[in-house]
DNA sequence: GAACTCTAATACATAGTTGTATTTGAATTC
DNA sequence: GAATTCAAATACAACTATGTATTAGAGTTC
């Protein structure tokens, strides 16, 4: 079967994608720092050239990868969000998202290493910081959201909360991975529903 | 002023200790991989051969550096423990300390750095496992304790919400130091005191 | 299909890092 | 106070990374 001959553009794009999918492997794998160019670009099936003729640098591609993530999950949540389901449904789909999206692969790990990054470099923090809040608004609009469909009111500023929330899931979600014996999926699960029963519906 | 002479066993735990120190506070600054053995040791006023004459390796010298500071963050939570105050006192005495131990030095970073560190290697990650299971274990005696003084029931077991109570202190933490303009010192502070009250008093 | 344009490979110059092997000089021992 | 021991400096060899400058070759344009 004959392979398609692809323009220039399907080229490079395909290019920049392996690029990017090799960097976010590498990247979780090695630590931001720790992946040379060349260990990117060779995993992508390509040299540094084609690396310097698509990113201006390391950082460049690994803001690229973030937002790409950030993408991803933001579209995620918000179609969850727009679908008008039940909340069982909603929290239902919201488990199982928050499963799909964020365990399997390595975005976890590339998000930590990302806030690393941002406290030692200021553009790079300003960077991540305008991902987060948009993270943040989404979430807190699905707070409030929640909470007046259950008729409460909020314990704290929706936004604080939404911080909460996401710290509160990323830092679990280390415990679990990284000793999965004393702090399984189950658990985890479990403890995160009854921080935020307690806390959204005391 | 005459400086003392120094024995051959004091002159190198000096050497150690501002190699330690050193090490800290350049790790914080540029994370662990971009942190050179030399860098280190230049910080800290000398040259490679002593850092080697030292240390196996960085990884040998991080981890005793986590060691120390988690001694001192175990020790202080565990005077605080012992004072037997009462419940406001206590509680004053921990924000206290929490803001003093952690917030003001590096702490925080090498803990963040040390978690990725964990996730890749597995030798490290066994090490630092049994570090945070010790502090884990201090978190749940205080949290039972305390819930047992206050005739309350635990919402889920004791240990996993000391790792969620380490986890939301460390996410809030990033959020808070990466984005002050966003959620302040004060912020923080009140959500966490919220959550647990929430978590642990419904 | 010849001239061109752009992507990615290659070549190169520079610089940084590691760990060991050896040396120096100050503390210790007798 | 001479011999010794040990911490830290220095020297060294191998390796890795970076970024740019140049080149090759495949798409594009006419």
């Amino acid at each position: 079967m004959a392979r398609k001959r692809l323009t220039r553009e399907e080229s490079r794009d395909q290019t920049r994608l392996r690029l990017l999918e090799a960097a976010a492997i590498t990247i979780a794998k090695k630590g931001l720092a720790a992946s040379s160019v060349e260990d990117i670009a060779a995993h992508a099936g390509y040299t540094r050239g084609a690396f310097y003729s698509n990113f201006k640098s390391k950082n460049d591609l690994f803001i690229e990868l973030l937002k790409l993530d950030h993408a991803d999950i933001q579209q995620g949540l918000q179609e969850i969000l727009d679908a008008g389901l039940s909340i069982e449904d909603t929290q239902k789909h919201l488990a199982q998202f928050y499963v799909q999206a964020y365990c399997g692969d390595t975005s976890f790990v590339l998000w930590t290493e990302a806030r690393l990054q941002a406290l030692r470099d200021v553009r790079f923090r300003a960077r991540l910081n305008a991902l987060l809040l948009e993270k943040r608004d989404v979430i807190a609009y699905f707070i409030t959201t929640f909470c007046k469909l259950m008729g409460r009111t909020l314990p704290a500023p929706a936004n604080d909360l939404a911080f909460s929330t996401m710290a509160l899931i990323d830092g679990v979600r280390f415990f679990n991975e990284s000793m999965p014996n004393e702090l399984s999926d189950e658990s985890a699960q479990k403890l995160l529903s009854a921080i935020f029963s307690a806390t959204f519906f005391p």
